[in-house]
DNA sequence: CAATACGTTCAGTTTTTTCTGTACGTACTG
DNA sequence: CAGTACGTACAGAAAAAACTGAACGTATTG
């Protein structure tokens, strides 16, 4: 019956939720748990103060809002007169799940771009040395179709970040249902 | 100059590559790499196969296979005359996307989507009780819309994934450039 | 310029995950 | 219907990851 009470079990049910959700995207249950602390914080929030609200350390608060940085899914705010740094989290999730794609395919794109190019390159030179094996130069080609079309699904990708980036996707599929 | 020898390398290294890449999407490297290693096996391979080529147990052959077969990247195939399973790499890169996504994030989602329901209607009778503190009230009537903010997201996620699912992502990012 | 407050690095501990070998159940073989 | 081959459950070992407290460097304060 206590309002109070009542809120923060609803609260702390969704945060739970919020940070199972964040654990298919490989993120932990703690870094989650953080995330959706702040999210549902309504004011910046110092280390110790996350310290305080999770019951951990100040090193894991400290790494762990690091980690949510890197993602932009957690941003530091000056505020004048504190000498502690505060740190909100970012609300728009529609952002958050641009930048957490960009951030973490981006690089990850490239470089299998750049090994698979490179392999086709090799493997073409390879078949077309004479005193290579008939057998070895037919798995070659194998090989390379395959890369070839690794090669151009990581192009497509790319362009599906970059409709991310841009927010054209939002053209595809728009934000509100129905409009 | 061993043609079949460099062929291994150019393969292995690819494959590590995969792996790396499979692990942005919480993907272990072991599991990953067994999924390169089947991507360049032209055929269907058992699981003593596999323990062999990896240099790995049995019994972690059959655990990894089977993650791979949860999310649609492997298959069983039947081959009169042998005894053992058989199993082949999903090759079509754009298909194992469009499962992988589907697979891990729908159930996230509708869960999010029951939890945060549910607590928007708990703290909307919260907030309509005569007896509540007006600090708390609007405390959660703030609450209520970052929940509902979050829901309009989960819908657009769904919408994204009923596209992959439905093929019609393809019809904005086409899957071969300048067609 | 000492004193204090703060965030982070680092080494060690705890917890979790991954991996393995044995044991078991099922199904095919002769 | 014994004997063998196969895949998997399970318990324990090994490896990896998360977490912590103490120590350190920097910056601010009086």
């Amino acid at each position: 019956m206590d309002g109070q009470e009542q809120l923060e079990r609803v609260r702390e049910r969704v945060i739970e939720t919020i940070a199972k959700n964040m654990n298919l995207y490989g993120i932990t249950d703690s870094i989650g748990r953080l995330y959706g602390m702040l999210y549902f914080h309504n004011h910046p929030m110092t280390l110790d103060e996350m310290k305080e609200e999770l019951g951990m350390s100040k090193t894991s608060m400290s790494t762990s809002v690091r980690n949510l940085m890197d993602l932009k899914m957690v941003e530091k705010v000056w505020k004048k007169g504190s000498r502690k740094d505060l740190y909100q989290a970012e609300e728009d999730w529609y952002q958050t799940f641009i930048d957490f794609f960009s951030i973490k395919w981006r690089s990850g794109i490239s470089m299998n771009i750049v090994v698979m190019t490179k392999s086709i390159g090799e493997l073409e030179k390879l078949i077309s040395m004479d005193e290579v094996d008939d057998e070895i130069r037919s798995a070659a080609i194998v090989d390379i179709e395959k890369m070839k079309a690794a090669l151009s699904y990581y192009d497509w990708l790319n362009r599906l970040v970059d409709s991310f980036e841009s927010e054209e996707i939002f053209k595809y599929i728009p934000k509100t249902k129905d409009e």
